[in-house]
DNA sequence: AACGATACGGAACGACCGCCCCGCTTAGCA
DNA sequence: TGCTAAGCGGGGCGGTCGTTCCGTATCGTT
């Protein structure tokens, strides 16, 4: 299994290719045609099968870049003093990040199968984490999942993704702050 | 602009491609194919173009009687008594449908465009009187508009379809419920 | 009973899209 | 500078799916 270098140019297209990938991606999900990946990249279709067995395997390669960002970000704030905090800040920054990259959801949706579904395992133990820490310190309501937050958080990633109206998604993302946070009871 | 009487059997056909596009659009999302709905309702795929010009067309057929009837319900609630639980048993009833009504939230995205234009108007309103008299009870927060309201069940509604998990769209509902209430602060 | 209008079914068309193939180009090396 | 293998491009294949067309069956009426 000894790899061999890549040709010069082979390595730039790759290079074009993920880039034209992560832009596409992002301006409109998983749906966009690969053609049209590989015209931004300026490139043949052919040559993305080069690099890429599949479309799929693309949008792995995307998206475990994607995913990974946000594990890091969880894991890094998993040991801050305030818990509580710590948590929301993550929402926050996800929000923040929701209408730049449309495809987020997808990539946490496609988590069943293929490539990512380690870094989305990753991501479920960060947040593990961060969530078990926001509870015990009584900042985040005791009832909640770790499934329960990516169901919820995929769901709204998708909603505000679709939507231009002006301050939508910071007033979408306080509900569902607020709606983490302890009960009043 | 006579409308003539559609022979007997005619009309159960349609009746059966309603029927049967009704379940399908149930289950699957918009995403079933017109084939598979034609096969269920036992007729080729001609017929269902003689009573529907396209495919859309008997979606939104469908849509309209299932927006309609979410219509009905807000505007029941519209004059209970106590504006917060009205409020909140809405959402109740729509976390409960959820589940069986996977085309809902698309339903809802494809207001844009077409027939169910005026029924999503109508929903738009309802709910606009549900919000009101929540917000102007103290028992629904009130920087949220009709807008981000239909953005968060949207949104919802689509991830709590997808998933099996028990108890997960309870507790989803539950987070947007809390933290669709005034903020403690 | 027979006729004309209405409706049916499903084969077929065309658009779209993921993916493969193969003749040509180009990088890397002696 | 020439040779070889790596890489490229884009035409094309196959499958899916919405939609159309038309020969046949059926209804409803005279």
């Amino acid at each position: 299994m000894a790899e061999r270098p890549l040709r010069a140019d082979a390595r730039r297209n790759r290079e074009r290719v993920l880039a034209a990938a992560d832009e596409a991606f992002a301006d409109h999900g998983f749906g966009v045609p690969l053609d049209e990946i590989a015209a931004a990249a300026g490139v043949g279709p052919g040559t993305v099968y080069r690099h890429f067995p599949t479309k799929e395997a693309l949008f792995e390669a995307v998206s475990l870049a994607r995913v990974q960002d946000v594990v890091d970000d969880a894991r890094a704030r998993a040991d801050a003093a305030d818990p509580g905090s710590a948590f929301e800040g993550f929402l926050a920054r996800l929000a923040e990040e929701a209408g730049r990259k449309r495809d987020l959801p997808d990539a946490l949706a496609g988590a069943g199968a293929h490539g990512i579904a380690g870094a989305v395992a990753e991501l479920h133990d960060a947040l593990g984490v961060l969530l078990a820490r926001g509870q015990a310190a009584g900042a985040v309501r005791g009832d909640i999942t770790v499934p329960d937050l990516v169901a919820l958080l995929k769901g709204l990633l998708h909603t505000v993704g679709t939507d231009p109206e002006p301050g939508l998604r910071q007033r979408v993302f306080a509900v569902l702050r607020d709606g983490l946070r302890p009960p009043v009871e």
